[in-house]
DNA sequence: TAAAATTCCATGGCATCCCATGGTGGCCCG
DNA sequence: CGGGCCACCATGGGATGCCATGGAATTTTA
C-alpha cells in the first residue's frame, strides 16, 4: 500500500510544527527510500482550493514531467517554472515525524490551530478542517449524484459520521 | 535532489553582499563538486526579464549545449554567443556564503535593499522583491489556463469554489 | 470474555546548531 | 598615499533535533 488514503486532524503548535500522520509517514519514507533522493516533502499551495498540496519523490517527478516538454530557456519555461518550483517549499521530517508549516504556506490555507490532512492518492492536501468540512460535505452530494450515473443503486453510508482517523 | 526550489529574500549590506540561501549553496556545492571546477557562480542578465539568472557548472554546460547546436559562424550563434557569454560574471561565493553583486547587474534587475531568490530547477534567478510578486502572480495565471492541457480533467464539486485539487 | 499491559503516536518543552547580517582590519591596485 | 575589495570575526535570532509525557488502541493473559 503506498497510497495516500483517509484523512487525519493534528494540532499545529506554537512555532507552527505538525505530526505528518503516522500512515502518511510510511508512504512517504518508501517513496523517498525509493528513490534515493533526501529531499523531504514537497509542498505548495493548491492553485485552485484554499489548502497545501503535499507529496514525496513521485509527486517531484511530476512536476518535473512538466517541465520536461518545453524547450530550456524559452520564457515559456521560465514562466511555468516560477509557479511549479517557486512556490513549492521543501519540508524535512524531523524525528519525531514532524513537519514546519511556514507562514507563507500556512496563510494560503488559513491554518490556524489545527490542520486536517487529506489523503488523496499520489499526494495528499492539507486543509483548514472547518473549510474541509464543508468541502467534504459538497463533494459527498457530488458523488451521490455520479453515482446513480454508474447506476450503483444501492444505500450508501452516509450518516455523517464517517471515517475520521483524527484522535484528538 | 539537487535542483534550486523555492524562493527566498535577503537582504544586501552597504557593500553590495547578499547571502546565498543556504539551500542554494548545498545543490551549488554539489554540483562544482561533481563538475571538479571551482569557478564560482555564473550570473548574468536574464534576457527576457528584469532579472539576473545565476547557476553552476550544469548551468554553464547547458549554455554550451545550446550553442553547440547552432552551426559554427552562424550570425545566430555568434549573437546568441553574445547575449549569453557576453555578459556573465563569475561570482565567488565568500566564506559565509555571500556573494558581491556588481553594479552593472544589480541596475539590470533594479536590485536595491534586498534581493529576492527563485529556485528554478537547473538555475535560480535574482529579482527586486516588487518586481518579482508581479511576475508571480502573472506566472500563476498561466499554470492555471495551462494545467488544462495536462488533463486536469474531471473534478467533483465545481460549483464555484474550485475543485478538489486534481493537479495531476 | 474481560482486564491488564505494552506499544505506538501525537504533543509540548528545552537545548543546540546553523544561518543571515553587521562590522572591522588587512591587502592589492590605482 | 588613498580607496576599494576581500577575508575574517562577532552576534542574535530562528530553525532543527532531542527528550519527556500522556492518551489511545491493540494485544496478551488470566
Amino acid at each position: 500500500m503506498d497510497r495516500f488514503v483517509s484523512t487525519f486532524t493534528n494540532k499545529i503548535d506554537a512555532k507552527g510544527r505538525v505530526s505528518v500522520p503516522a500512515p502518511f509517514r510510511a508512504v512517504l519514507e518508501r517513496d523517498i527510500f525509493g528513490s534515493g533522493a533526501l529531499g523531504g516533502i514537497y509542498c505548495y499551495p493548491s492553485l485552485d482550493a484554499p489548502a497545501l498540496d503535499a507529496g514525496g519523490e513521485r509527486l517531484a517527478k511530476k512536476i518535473d514531467g512538466l517541465l520536461a516538454g518545453l524547450p530550456d530557456y524559452s520564457d515559456e519555461r521560465d514562466e511555468l517554472s516560477v509557479a511549479l518550483y517557486g512556490d513549492v517549499q521543501i519540508l524535512s521530517i524531523d524525528g519525531d515525524g514532524r513537519i514546519v508549516l511556514p507562514q507563507s504556506l500556512r496563510a494560503h490555507a488559513g491554518l490556524d490551530g489545527s490542520v486536517t490532512f487529506v489523503g488523496l492518492g499520489d499526494k495528499f492536501q492539507m486543509w483548514e478542517p472547518g473549510q474541509f468540512e464543508k468541502r467534504r460535505e459538497l463533494a459527498r452530494g457530488k458523488v451521490q449524484s455520479t453515482r446513480k450515473l454508474f447506476g450503483a443503486g444501492s444505500r450508501l453510508a452516509s450518516d455523517g459520521e464517517g471515517d475520521e482517523g483524527a484522535r484528538e
